[in-house]
DNA sequence: TATTGTTATACTCTATAACTATA
DNA sequence: TATAGTTATAGAGTATAACAATA
């Protein structure tokens, strides 16, 4: 969504978050985009490999997205080959949707796209200096309802 | 643009700033929402006080994005009196784009938005400890080139 | 009647290309 | 012919509503 520009003082904290969030997440998809992957799949795939079986209401809920956006988001991966949408007998209106083999081997591809992607946005901090950026980061995350790990991107958000 | 999730490892710092960063920008378009602004129209609206007369030629390449698109939004921000087209008599050809009295008042309304955007976002930590985050930020934005107070949103982004 | 997944549709935002008016 | 601004068009991404199958 986010266009080109945000906050009026020129360079608080708070800008230069939402300026080098931006920044991460265009260096993190260009990254990916050589796994022949965008975002949301990326993040899909992390989520099936955190909560493998589940269905695709629970998938929708976890990701905070209307579920109708689940099925082509799930069908490209399914056609890819990443993931499996395997028939509960059980319950023949749900699917348990789970990692393939190939789908693992993605994830272990995108572990060191992430590790890479970590080394080139810290490079200008020391060790100590990233180990603290990181405590303060992670104290604020916490205090926002963020600690879960699944990017909040935009949804619930009323725009104009 | 951007979906609701991004990165591999769970927390690291490229991670964080990436959740944050969106964080931070969803909120801040919530207040502004209050002024009847959107981010794109906040963003011009600095960079025209940064560079009053300026042609909308050099607005767009200000802020990375094509001439077309300042168009419409030159054009809602003149329909409300926040900014005024000027012509130029040596060359007809060219637009200069002020702010009017009422745009300068949205800009102070602004500072105000943002000052209290900025105290919520850091409000977990102590004065101390929010100089040292922002002396982090600041490094990182500057070895990045990010440093000019123009959000750099997602131009120049190859999208798959 | 309620729920899972799906399809159809519409809306927002943005970019690209074609046009006008001035130079 | 070149440039500033404009309009028209198309595309990506997402959400909402209606629908089919199953419970």
């Amino acid at each position: 969504m986010v266009p080109f520009m945000q906050e009026p003082p020129p360079t608080g904290s708070a800008f230069l978050l939402a300026q080098l969030g931006a920044h991460a997440t265009r260096r993190f998809t260009e990254r990916i985009a050589e796994l022949d992957l965008t975002p949301p799949q990326t993040g899909l795939l992390r989520v099936i490999a955190r909560r493998p079986g589940e269905s695709q209401q629970v998938l929708a809920a976890e990701l905070g997205t209307p579920p109708t956006r689940l099925v082509a988001l799930v069908d490209g991966l399914e056609q890819r080959g990443l993931i499996e949408r395997r028939r509960n007998p059980q319950d023949r209106r749900l699917y348990a949707v789970h990692l393939s083999d190939k789908g693992r081997e993605t994830m272990r591809a995108l572990a060191k796209v992430g590790a890479a992607h970590e080394e080139e946005l810290t490079s200008a901090l020391s060790t100590e200096e990233r180990m603290v950026l990181h405590g303060l980061l992670g104290r604020i995350a916490e205090t926002h309802g963020l600690s879960q790990g699944v990017h909040p991107g935009y949804r619930d958000l009323d725009r104009p």
